[in-house]
Order: structure tokens, then sequence, then C-alpha cells
DNA sequence: TGGTTGCATAACTAAATGGTAATATACGTG
DNA sequence: CACGTATATTACCATTTAGTTATGCAACCA
């Protein structure tokens, strides 16, 4: 798609892209079904109070970001996942929950260390606060 | 409207809104911000080309989504990161990365081991995606 | 006290988004 | 060919979003 820099600088344009796909549940949910295999349109609209055309909307705007790509299979499109968009998204994420869970972890970062591995201490002092 | 009840252990609308206000270059450019430390809102608007009341709406979106809190000292408003909603949205885009990358790993699993190692190789054909 | 600073709120606009119904197109089959 | 099926496209509508200008207001300061 684009050219992975080493320093991971990643494109605003397609961060706001992907985001903005993932930030509605029908395309999450859209998103989730593809996980267990390709479907086609139809399949794909049937757990949806929604017509088929409001679906390929959704998957448009799914493709157009590279999140789903789709086949031809006689009369139909099948839809399948794409991994990359995903992972530039998660990678932006990680970066910064990192970053700050590192300089502001406090009662936070207690809270992710109980339900992942017990390897650092818990925090105690608050940061500092002005009332 | 979400049939795959399986992905669902955060909530769908609070997923919307956390991606929703991840989907702005502005309102990310403010986290990236803050992540060196709280801010008034003036000193948040000041290296973008919008107005102070631009600025204070992105705020209120994150201070929705509970991406930042607000403090008081006089009349400044301090602006400081909160870390949850941004650990939920990773959860969620990890989950997916790691089943689907488990699922159709191969040259896209290639791939993210080329950008994490230090040196890169010359490019391959990529036969599956189309421009 | 009155002025200035820091921010919020209101009212408005343009554009994007998410949906609809109706129609068009592409493909396989009898 | 004609027909059904799967999907895309079009035209339209309502709502949301991202911005603006103008104004309000609380808190500090001279």
């Amino acid at each position: 798609m684009q050219p992975f820099s080493y320093t991971q600088s990643f494109s605003p344009a397609r961060l706001d892209a992907t985001f903005g796909a993932l930030a509605d549940p029908t395309r999450r949910a859209i998103l989730a079904r593809l996980m267990v295999g390709e479907a086609t349109v139809l399949e794909l609209a049937l757990p949806f109070a929604m017509t088929q055309p409001a679906i390929s909307k959704h998957i448009k705007v799914l493709e157009k970001v590279g999140l789903v790509t789709r086949g031809r299979d006689a009369q139909r499109r099948p839809v399948r996942l794409e991994a990359q968009p995903m992972r530039e998204a998660t990678e932006w994420l990680e970066r910064y929950r990192k970053h700050w869970e590192a300089n502001f972890g406090r009662l936070d970062g207690l809270l992710q260390e109980m339900e992942a591995a017990p390897e650092r201490k818990p925090r105690k002092k608050m940061p500092r606060r002005k009332p």
C-alpha cells in the first residue's frame, strides 16, 4: 500500500480513514463476521435491520480503507479481510498507549497489570494535581 | 444490531465514540501534544490554523470519550490524558489483528517482520493486491 | 473598580455521513 | 432469448460534524 518507514510515521489521512471506518458498529460487526471467513454481500446484510444498498455502502467504506478486498464468483462479490490497515492503526494506538502508560500509569497502570502478567510493581502515588 | 456477540466484550457505543474521536488528525495531534504533559486550551490551539472555539470543541469530544480530563487553575482549564479508553480501543484492535494474522498471515506476516527488523529486504512482487 | 485573560457558549453554515427506495447492470440458467 | 439472482448505482433525505464569528463570563490584576 505504502512504503513502510522504519520510524513508523503513518499517513494522517490514512489513519483518519481507518479509525473512521472502525467508528461504526455495523462495520465492526461486518469485520467480526468476516473473521470466520469470506462472505457475500447478502450474507453480510442478513443479520442487520438494514437494506442491501446500505451494506454495500459500508463495504465500500471498508474497501476504500483497504480493510477488505473483494473477489468475484459469478454474480457474487465475496468480501474478505485484509490485515494491513488494521495493523497500522494498532501500531499507532500501541505507541500512544505504551508511552502514556509509562508516563501516567498510576491507577490505570495498576488495572492493566492486573489483567496482564504481574511483572511490574503496582504504583501508588497519584501525580500532581491543581485544585 | 451486533449479531456476533463473541466480539462484544466492549460497549459498542463506547468504541464508536473512541474510534470516532481518533478519526480526526487535529484530535490526534492534541493527544500527541498532551503526551508531553498537560496543557491549557490556548497552548493546544496555538499550533493549529484554527480558532480557539474549534479547539474547545475538539477537547470536548475527547473529554466526552474520556480520553482527556480537565483541571482548574484559576482561569485556565488544563487538559491531561487519560489512558483507559485508548486501552479499550487497543485491545479491540489487538484482538482482531492477532486473530486474522493467524488466519490470513502469510504475506502480511512477512511484511510485518520486515518492518520490525532493522534491515529491510528488497521488495518482492505482491500478487494479491491491486492499486 | 475596571480592564484583561482564558475559556465556553450560541447561532450559523458547509460538507460528510448513514440511511432510504428505485433502478440499472452483470451473470448464470432454462 | 428471457428470467431470476446478486450487487451496484442513483437520487434523495435527515442528521452529524467541523468549522466560523460573536458574545458571555469567571477569575485575576493594576
